[in-house]
DNA sequence: GCGAACCTATCGATCGATCGTTCGGGGGTC
DNA sequence: GACCCCCGAACGATCGATCGATAGGTTCGC
């Protein structure tokens, strides 16, 4: 049996990130032991402690990079969308898609494992997350006070778009034909039509 | 301090059930320790050990019968609802919500927990999963091919759809002023215009 | 009517394995 | 020799699972 990783001497911090990464995406947090982790980086469990302070650490820093990243993406979509609600809708539907099949690993340990990040680390982030779904809420609600979406219930429908768009890292794969800009905008039609814009 | 539960003699197997799902549903499945089951249910480990096979068959039996309840409303449904395709539609929608509200912790649990299956219980269930979401398909499918539903992309109003309701479980509250048949009411307008039901 | 035998539902104690984490050391490079 | 990167060994705790024992109930022979 040939040596399974030969990591490049001081690459341990990388190489056991990702390992991480696909630990938890396959088996969960709790489905995972730092020794799954180590084995697959290729690297001892010492090697893991000396760059990393521990399994929880771990989780932390790729959910919190992965969350940061995704306001980040709704923030400046905004900001180059113009006033109109139709756009302003389109340009959060593509943030939230290009968000999820670019980081299609980390958005969905991002949404699975939130409950067992450490009370202070998730409280945290909470502030980010309730931020960037009211982007979404403010943009549904201007739409229908502008008479440009005509939904009758903007928080049902607010849900339903993105809970369609979040789905979407669920089945999406990339080499499968399907590229994003024509994802992109197949939902923004579905969610012109969720939101009621004519 | 009071004794805990004070299980009634012969009510074991019930109450492991019970703290068996509220287990799985707040920690999950690796989360969650049969000590902390038998614990919640006021029991020993003996007791869990007399009743069931383990912690696998526990969540098998959570998962099993959540499935096809799942499965059985969605056929009845259809069954009932004669041959137009949007009232087809609304009784898949109204069928995956009651059962998705009804079953709120079971039905999230099924849904997260699904890789911690065995892989012979996860493929016995697949074909009902799969079952279940040929109905969707075929009643998306048919609704365009008669020219009552116009979408362009039959699969991502699908899917688009599906996630919608399934998404109510994690928000949903019982007691929160919002009745189950407006509920369906509001999904099924959403899910008429994703399909672009006219 | 009354023990003996048996069944049911539970218990405490314990098994080997694995968990997350820590520690002391050692090979390599400057 | 100082520093960086990594290792093997070991820690106590907890894991899922199994064991033999026992308190109460039912059945049965006589």
């Amino acid at each position: 049996m040939t040596s399974p990783a030969a990591v490049p001497r001081g690459g341990g911090r990388e190489a056991i990130t990702r390992a991480a990464r696909e630990s938890f995406a396959e088996r969960g947090y709790h489905g995972t032991s730092i020794r799954d982790i180590a084995a697959r980086a290729g690297l001892s469990l010492s090697a893991l402690y000396h760059w990393h302070a521990g399994k929880q650490e771990l989780l932390t820093a790729l959910v919190e990079e992965s969350t940061e990243e995704y306001f980040r993406r709704c923030d400046e979509a905004l900001r180059d969308a113009g006033d109109d609600p139709a756009a302003r809708l389109g340009a959060l539907v593509r943030a939230t898609i290009e968000y999820r099949v670019s980081r299609q690993v980390e958005s969905t340990i991002a949404a699975s494992e939130w409950r067992n990040l450490d009370p202070a680390n998730r409280e945290r982030l909470d502030a980010l997350r309730a931020a960037a779904s009211k982007l979404w809420a403010d943009l549904v609600d201007e739409g229908v006070a502008r008479g440009v979406f005509h939904c009758e219930h903007p928080d049902d429908a607010r849900r339903a778009v993105v809970a369609a768009c979040n789905a979407i890292a669920q089945w999406y794969e990339p080499d499968g034909g399907l590229g994003v800009p024509e994802l992109v905008e197949r939902y923004t039609a579905i969610a012109q039509r969720i939101v009621d814009c004519r």
